[in-house]
RNA sequence: GUGGAUGUAGCUCAGUGGUAGAGCCCCGGAUUGUGGUUCCGGCUGUCGAGGGUUCAAAUCCCUUCAUCCACCCCA
């Protein structure tokens, strides 16, 4: 009779080199986004539903079939898809946005309940950022700046291409919407089945279909860019000169569209070529009616978030390796006489300097405390036997380069280790 | 949600109806205060789970779970 439990469907346990490159990919976002000012806001992985259905669009896929929803007593909850409408509704919620304009950044877990392949897993991992109070495209432009910084510091900006487009305002919005719905009737039975249901629900979406012949269909279809009117059309061309002042290559894809239904203006997409069938690393854009919409006061905003395990994924595609956490000393004595002279030699190791010190336990012969030594990864052993404790000396032995094995004065021993690299 | 492949030791895999295997790892010895190399020896299994067919099932059948890959969609 089996008491074990297996893994849930599209759940990971992370550890090693894989976490170790997910964690280092969040730390650089973090990072960075802190030296532009935004803060860390650490958001709920559950909301209500309807923050999802209204914030993000009942229409979409990630609400409509992805969601890990739940009912509680009196209200259906969620499992967060993304972090953009938590975040608004703490914005909101804290009346942050009155007389502020807050820049806030979160990394956390997200969940859509999708079949898992290469690069996709129903819990995956994101940091985002979001700006409030600001219109201007600078905002919209520092964004992109902010990730093109951590592509570069993360050496992927080569493998990263970025795509952008601008959906315009919401009077260009519905003008070019009515124009698209219109032309696209008169095919109506020549589309794909997905972009038929589409074309009363989530007309736009049409335009990033993958069928062939809505492809074709689409060559002759109104495009948004000519329905911009002059303040949409103003704020694309300065978000793209800006981003051509920042040094940063990106190509204007008018069928870009992003899968939520809150952007307006600027919308903008990473992707790769190199995780499989998963071309996309991260994505944003401009969405000044969400704060309304989620009863909030008007309030314009953009964002950015990134699927920082997709990130990894491709640097570990790319053989760039990220820094394990092993210790840098084991320290061996090597009978039960000598323990606690050496858990002294520890705690002052750990005191004296911020080297991770681990102390050999579960006793064994000195073969096997050696071999525990070497396998902890640790690049130094400390040594201590009779004779070092009787003098108060430690042995040093360096596992990883060829040099000579050391015997040193406890107190000169966190100089010495410090100076030996 | 749909389709294909896969599931045997800690890991990588062989085994297609008749006693469950190999390599690596691990443990011990050679080397009683020195790992990693070498030599010698040793341990390791609900064959993913449940049911069925059969004298006999890792092998055939059914169901189920999981993983991988792709579709769809997205990060």
């Amino acid at each position: 009779m089996s008491t074990r439990s297996p893994l849930v469907r599209g759940m990971r346990d992370l550890y090693a080199d894989e976490l170790a490159s997910i964690r280092s990919v969040e730390s650089v976002f973090g990072d960075r986004l802190e030296s532009y000012g935004y803060e860390l806001i650490r958001l709920p992985t559950m909301e209500r539903t309807a923050l999802f259905t209204r914030g993000i669009g009942e229409s979409t896929d990630a609400v409509s079939k992805e969601m890990f929803t739940l009912d509680d007593e009196t209200d259906s909850l969620s499992l967060r898809p993304e972090g953009t409408a938590s975040c608004v509704r703490a914005v909101i919620d804290a009346n942050m946005y009155r007389g502020n304009q807050p820049k806030l950044w979160y990394a956390g877990s997200m969940f859509r309940h999708e079949r898992p392949q290469l690069g996709r897993y129903r819990e995956f991992f994101q940091v985002g950022a979001e700006a409030f109070g600001f219109d201007g495209p600078d905002v919209d432009a520092e964004l992109i700046r902010i990730v093109q910084d951590v592509w570069e510091i993360l050496d992927i900006a080569d493998e990263i291409t970025l795509e952008i487009n601008s959906l315009g305002n919401a009077t260009s919005r519905r003008r070019h919407r009515n124009a698209l719905v219109e032309y696209l009737a008169q095919f109506n039975d020549q589309l794909d089945e997905d972009s038929q249901r589409r074309l009363d629900q989530n007309p736009l979406r049409i335009l990033d279909s993958k069928n062939d012949r809505t492809q074709k269909i689409l060559e002759q279809a109104p495009s948004i860019s000519d329905y911009l009117d002059d303040e949409s059309r103003n704020h694309f061309e300065e978000f793209q000169e800006r981003l051509e002042r920042f040094g940063i290559k990106a190509s204007v894809n008018t069928h870009l569209v992003r899968g939520l239904d809150y952007y307006t203006h600027a919308v903008f997409e990473w992707n790769t070529d190199k995780l499989g069938a998963q071309k996309q690393v991260g994505g944003g854009g401009r969405y000044d009616g969400l704060c309304e919409l989620l009863g909030g006061v008007p309030c314009p905003a953009a964002g950015f978030a990134i699927g920082i395990d997709r990130v990894a994924l491709l640097r570990n595609e790319l053989g760039i390796a990220s820094p394990t956490s092993h210790p840098d000393v084991y320290v061996i004595a090597l009978s039960d006489e000598e323990d606690d002279f050496a858990l002294d030699v520890a705690a002052k190791l750990r005191t004296e300097s911020s080297l991770k010190v681990r102390v050999h336990q579960g006793g064994g012969k000195v073969k096997a405390r050696m071999r525990a030594a070497d396998r902890s990864g640790a690049a130094i052993a400390l040594i201590i036997g009779a004779q070092e404790a009787a003098s108060n000396h430690v042995s040093l032995k360096w596992l990883r380069i060829n040099r000579e094995q050391v015997t040193v004065p406890v107190t000169e021993l966190p100089t010495t280790l410090l100076n030996s690299n």
